[in-house]
DNA sequence: GCAGACACGGTAAGCGTTTGCCGCAATCAC
DNA sequence: GTGATTGCGGCAAACGCTTACCGTGTCTGC
């Protein structure tokens, strides 16, 4: 008959724990999690034992059981739409490293855009009971989440209205940046200037486009419809929706898009063709991610920072789960834009003849301006 | 005096817990744990109470307590150089859709190369008790990663000897593919291919550099010194390596890259000669990342398959960690790659001027094959 | 010198699970 | 009908920590 021992019940423990480091330091675990935690109460001789006794058996505390115990797991969701964009791995970097500092964990999850994926990675973070989230999808329905969480759950969206209690805004200033763009064109000599959107149901593809109608009538410029196109925030979208710009009677001299990656794949489309950049046509980006000034040529582009975005998303959340936190009643925390003029746009030529799409691969001129 | 009662000191509970379940289904927590655990003993009758009580209070198992309890965190990590190279988030998305499926977490950190980064992460991962590490950093000190986990720590490594007892190793030919590539190359005439590598403290990096000198002499060609530059694996290496390569006095007619980060990095200091891509030289990357076939022009890569690579790390943590795994004695993971031919590569021309580093944003003309 | 105040450390009660052990009831062999 | 066997559910002990409460020792004021 085996013999049912406590010792055979143990897992074999590998880590130390708090009994280990309270009998080293002949106190009581009580004063070892006091003096952990910093406690300020704690006398500082048994504190100096405790902290040796810590180095020495080489204690780290067990973070499940923290979390089981204070209801916090000092991890915080970031959501992201799609962590492919190279925007947001630099995002997820900036907050992480933020995070970190600040003695969290961070959970990451993209969700393609598509609600399902997007349900199942709140439940999962629910589950794994993180103390807030960053939803940073720039266009997720926000009633969603709202559903799934309670009232009172630190929340933080970028771009949105923060109706609910515990919910906080990111407040990016697309206008400036937007309006910085369509002036630099101006200033060139454009006038036919179309615009390539992210997908319209993310309410910041709407925003950026409005805020690009904006600042061409303010301008007094026109933005006729068909030189406003839906893209999808990808290079095939932006390949798509140049190859739209191109059917058109008469074509734009400069095209702003909602995004780089967007940008990427107008560069792409109008390759295909006998059009130069930026003699020909001038693009415009969105974003400023690394990559856009290795592009061919250097993409001007609107710059997010997201060192900035992701300072703002971890403080904000902070703010709502910290209650002590200093900014905890600010609701909105804006994030600046800026244009970033590089070799992608330049002075537009004459009148263009209509053209169609030319064939791939036939032979072309480049010069710069 | 204030009461201070049990209702007091509770801090709110916001989701049902165990006990909840069991007072509803009239059984004991016990019966639910292991309904909820799909323990087959339970009666069916109660099984389906418990189900039905699950269902009506709400209830989700808490992570931490399990945790906890169990010693499993159902967490995996998963250690990338560097999240901002557009290959990891390819790979990272994969990892995980690959983990939740089997109803893992991931945890995700990137090290910048950085041994003390790398170290704090490994830490941090510990700390929240990961039940597994996959380390993709294509060149991580192993011997570090040994010094901070136990020896019975499953661990899964791109590129390493399975020296451990719970080390598995994804075994990626690199020969095969680079191996395809000089091939290439070679049938359409190229004799004078240059080689830009990765940091060589990466052991990857040296792998991939020394196929391509076995595949050269293989094929009969000779490899000079010269032609071998040490690049970072970024743009920014493979533009400073390209212009190395340009400094010389034979150019090479064809430069294979570590990368394809390295490869756009050499596409952009190209683009400031009047060398063109593919007529006057030929540029083939490593990865396939998504960006490679949107590059001017398309990339000519060696594609290592993302999907196979993290469904082969999953399925090797896994092995190391479930003990039923039907896998587990399994030490090596092979992971294949071929080479993907699109526009970047083509016939050389006959013999070139030797020629320096051309001004920027000079006229020039473009044709390709 | 003594009562009261105060500071600080220890005891123990949880947090929400999993799981070994035990006991009850039902089944079976004879 | 009895005793042995089996199946299955409940009890209770962990897992490692935080923290309310209490007790002890020291200090202060009179």
């Amino acid at each position: 008959m085996r013999q049912t021992s406590k010792a055979q019940r143990n897992r074999r423990r590998v880590t130390a724990n708090i009994h280990d480091v309270a009998k080293r330091a002949r106190v009581s675990i009580a004063t070892v999690s006091r003096t952990v935690n910093r406690i300020a109460t704690v006398d500082p001789v048994l504190a100096n034992r405790v902290w040796k006794a810590v180095d020495e058996v080489g204690y780290v505390p067990n973070t499940q059981a923290r979390a089981l115990v204070s209801g916090r797991s000092r991890i915080l969701g970031l959501i992201v739409s799609d962590i492919t964009n190279p925007f947001f791995p630099e995002l997820v970097q900036e907050f992480e490293n933020l995070a970190v500092a600040q003695g969290y964990e961070v959970m990451i999850g993209s969700t393609s855009n598509d609600p399902g994926r997007t349900e199942s990675l709140i439940r999962r973070m629910l589950q794994r009971s993180v103390d807030g989230v960053a939803v940073m999808t720039f266009g997720i329905d926000q009633e969603q989440v709202h559903k799934l969480v309670g009232p009172e759950f630190p929340l933080v969206f970028s771009d949105a209205g923060p109706d609910r209690p515990n919910v906080r805004a990111l407040k990016v200033n697309y206008g400036e940046g937007i309006r910085q763009a369509v002036q630099h064109l101006a200033a060139l000599g454009h006038r036919r200037i179309a615009f390539i959107s992210g997908p319209l149901r993310m309410r910041t593809a709407v925003t950026r486009r409005d805020a690009f109608r904006k600042a061409m009538t303010e301008l007094g410029l026109v933005a006729p419809g068909l030189y406003i196109v839906e893209g999808d925030h990808k290079m095939e979208g932006g390949k798509a929706a140049m190859e739209k710009l191109l059917a058109q009677a008469e074509l734009p001299t400069a095209v702003i898009c909602s995004n780089d990656m967007t940008a990427i794949g107008v560069l792409h489309a109008l390759d295909e063709t006998t059009l130069k950049v930026p003699a020909d046509i001038s693009v415009v980006g969105f974003d400023d991610i690394r990559l856009a000034q290795f592009m061919l040529p250097p993409l001007t582009t609107v710059q997010m920072s997201c060192k900035e975005l992701a300072a703002a998303a971890v403080e904000a959340l902070r703010a709502g789960i910290e209650p002590d936190h200093p900014q905890s009643p600010q609701k909105e925390w804006p994030v600046a834009t800026r244009l970033v003029v590089r070799r992608s746009t330049g002075f537009p030529r004459g009148t263009l003849p209509a053209l169609g799409k030319a064939s791939a691969g036939r032979g072309r001129a480049k010069a710069r301006a």
